[in-house]
DNA sequence: TAGTGGTCTAGACCACTTA
DNA sequence: AAGTGGTCTAGACCACTAG
């Protein structure tokens, strides 16, 4: 939700009392942003230099370097020291898919349910062994639960738990409704790091059944695996979501002004 | 006043004169990054304030600042203004998942081929014109692609582009051999900005066929969308890309010493 | 009121590139 | 040698939070 704030880029700042919203800095960034995305500097050009562009905003070479810093950040220009600095073709590497945009659209849905269907305590088999990095047999908690929101199923989840009878971790897991819980709960104290991985998979007959899909549906899997302070693997699981419900977007290159920044859109009603 | 940079270093920096590749503001980053990774600052606990963190490390406020701020920006720490800084628990929202990933496993492979299917001027259909925001039935460029690896189907991609005799896009995109190009010609001249999607899909019969699995296989769909300087729409394209070969993986919290940082596996021989 | 982070200055020296 | 970006200093004032 970054305001781009005012369109009056007449830099009041500096000089008079009056103290703008947006800091120099930012301003500045958006500025010389606002100029790539008209044209009036095109891809390869270079910039000014931070010279110059220090004298045309009036700050110092502080604060001009982290404007360009930001637009570094952004992807928008690059620097080469010795040389300048050069605006940025279009790069489809560039682009970022933030998982932010799945979690945020139900977080504060109170017709989210996440019914646990299943616990219980089972030894490893070689596959989650190997995922936890535990020997085969080691007992693990297995849960499966299932995140609908009006009724309708979204997502499928299974994982697998070390099993710790002094880490409060299980009970925990047991005790979540909610999709802020669940959420929470991987985010939880003992977890120090994780990892997590999204793949196209074709559903197997018991999770297109829970999903009320065909068999065979294509879905995103998106495994995790958590680790401790220690590293040692906790958890490993899977979420299965239906296909229609997700989807990650993202933009590159400079925003237009109709086009949001950020914002997303997944999985409508 | 302290000598220059080289003062106090607590690492293995500092030296006989040598100056470190790693900058104070970096070196002072990861050191907290550490810190925090092996629990000596907990979740939830507020960091040493900056003055403190000055004092330690010997640097002027700006240095420690920009140190803060690379951590915020990896999203370990939190900081409100008048309160402090503060660790910040592990949020599967910050998971972002780069295309790079995909994009780098073979711009430098020779083996990769990027054949032309079909080439030629359709008027657009209710989708397409859509999607290009043009009316229905403007004629429109349509490619199909194949992206192979040693023989080995990996991507096939269809596009639409706006058809215009002045502009020598289409006439580029005909005559490109190499992923390389590819990617290029995305990112290329006329393109300012662009929006890109993942959804997971079925494979369509011919599709299937091109990428040589059977049919209704699952696949990532890679959908682009890409605009000139005017916010003009003049490409579309999606490819759809064998799950088998793709992954999207990363990591959040701070990274172990033995798990890689951001490199990723993606589609194995 | 005291302490915190947020922003900014007006310089400096350094490493690198180009000529 | 001249020009570029990269880093850093030693302060300053501000906005915000808390007791």
């Amino acid at each position: 939700m970054i305001a781009r704030g005012v369109s009056a880029r007449t830099r009041a700042n500096a000089g008079a009392g009056g103290r703008s919203p947006e800091p120099a800095y930012l301003m500045i960034a958006n500025t010389i942003a606002d100029r790539i995305g008209s044209g009036v500097y095109h891809a390869g050009d270079q910039l000014p230099t931070e010279a110059q562009l220090r004298a045309e905003f009036g700050v110092s070479p502080m604060t001009v370097r982290r404007a360009i810093n930001i637009l570094l950040d952004r992807g928008v220009v690059t620097t080469t020291q010795g040389k300048g600095t050069f605006v940025r073709n279009l790069d489809l590497g560039e682009a970022v898919f933030r998982l932010q945009q799945i979690t945020d659209l139900w977080l504060d849905d109170d017709s989210v349910r996440v019914p646990l269907l299943s616990a219980g305590i089972v030894p490893a088999d070689a596959l989650v062994a190997s995922k936890l990095q535990c020997p085969e047999g080691t007992p693990t908690v297995f849960l499966r639960r299932l995140i609908e929101r009006k009724g309708i199923p979204l997502m499928y989840q299974l994982e697998n738990l070390i099993y710790d009878e002094y880490r409060p971790l299980v009970e925990a897991q047991l005790q979540i409704t909610s999709l802020d819980g669940l959420l929470r709960s991987a985010s939880g104290e003992g977890m120090q790091s994780g990892q997590l991985t999204i793949e196209a998979v074709n559903l197997e007959d018991d999770a297109a059944k829970f999903l009320g899909v065909v068999p065979n549906s294509a879905a995103f899997c998106l495994e995790h695996l958590f680790r401790d302070f220690h590293g040692q693997v906790v958890s490993w699981g899977r979420y299965f979501c239906r296909a229609d419900r997700f989807r990650l977007t993202t933009v590159i290159g400079i925003a237009r002004p109709d086009g949001v920044t950020g914002a997303t859109s997944a999985g409508g009603d």
